[in-house]
DNA sequence: TTTTAGCGATAACAAATGTTATCACTTTAG
DNA sequence: CTAAAGTGATAACATTTGTTATCGCTAAAA
């Protein structure tokens, strides 16, 4: 069993009952990969052709707002998936692009993969809506903060839920990520 | 075969092959209630425990916010699925309560029907799949919509996708769907 | 090493949005 | 039918947030 796949290994045995037999078959389709700093691996208007499973590093997924302004949707952490997944399996352009932010280790997984899982692994179609399901919930919160939370306090919850990506991503970019300028996040961190 | 299921059927049908014989077992287990204009179906703070398919109506979907005010998440709208997918799964309290905005017809699914359906039907695991992929990027346009348009655009949006909208729920529960203040709506509207 | 580009703080000002109050009009409840 | 509650427009004002520009500091590139 390959070392380097024991995060995603980790990750699909907490979702469903997998045999030894299905994973050495499945994941040897994985491919590993690294990607340097600054580089970016998905481009707006293009397919997204690939699930990225972070072993170690950090993406950021983002979009081009009216204005032709960057938009921080998601910083994608260790231990998750990252891609557009709409466009990954309706195979249509993408919104997003997607950044590395450090020199990032992933897994990647191809849509052909992806669809073996699904047909293949005795509970494939399970991982897959478990998986749906978790995301979902995921953007349901965050739809949530948006209604509810005024930025300083969207602020204050990423400080205290994640403090360390103020050591990894610079300043202007959390602040695209929390939708406001970044003199507002300034100015909001200097004033209490 | 009930034909008060037969939308949802259809809706069904949309995503998965479903035999009649299991169709009609299936739907066997379905309930048709009527929810009077105003019921509130769901409380804040409730576990939600129904899933309602949309015959006919309109279901508002709202959470308060820590100043006590009720923003408007979502309208559901006939055809298809409204609940508190997180607490319904999970059996967690809900942060969200459900109101009728009319006199609103719904087929409804308990938990154990549906995860009857996982279990049970051929294609049950991939219905619950495609299902949450769907919602998902639902809420993925969503957030998107949030980071790039300006309340105006939101708006005038709207009057293109739904503009039925606006004849069937009062115009400052829009403005708490548009995550703006009802003045400002009403500004919006009667300034260009 | 020496530039150059990126970053974050700050000030001054502009624009967007919220708050409160009032009013006319409709719909609903008794 | 009548009173009460709900609805939407509008004005005046307050607050939040964005924009532009500047500056010093640091990190990256030549």
């Amino acid at each position: 069993m390959n070392s380097k796949f024991k995060n995603i290994h980790q990750v699909i045995s907490s979702y469903i009952e997998i045999s030894d037999a299905e994973w050495s078959y499945y994941s040897s389709m994985l491919q590993l990969k690294v990607i340097k700093k600054k580089r970016i691996v998905l481009s707006e208007g293009n397919i997204c052709r690939e699930v990225f499973f972070i072993n170690k590093g950090l993406l950021r997924i983002f979009f081009v707002d009216n204005n032709g302004e960057e938009k921080t949707f998601h910083f994608a952490l260790e231990n998750t998936f990252a891609t557009d997944y709409k466009s990954f399996l309706k195979e249509v352009p993408s919104n997003y692009s997607i950044q590395a932010m450090e020199d990032t280790e992933v897994a990647v997984m191809s849509l052909e993969m992806v669809q073996i899982g699904y047909d293949k692994l005795k509970y494939g179609e399970k991982l897959g809506r478990l998986l749906a399901e978790d995301y979902f919930f995921m953007f349901n919160d965050k739809i949530q903060a948006m209604y509810t939370q005024t930025p300083l306090e969207r602020y204050k919850n990423l400080t205290t839920s994640f403090p360390e990506i103020f050591q990894r991503v610079p300043q202007h970019l959390i602040a695209s990520y929390l939708n406001i300028s970044s003199v507002h996040l300034s100015r909001l961190k200097n004033s209490d």
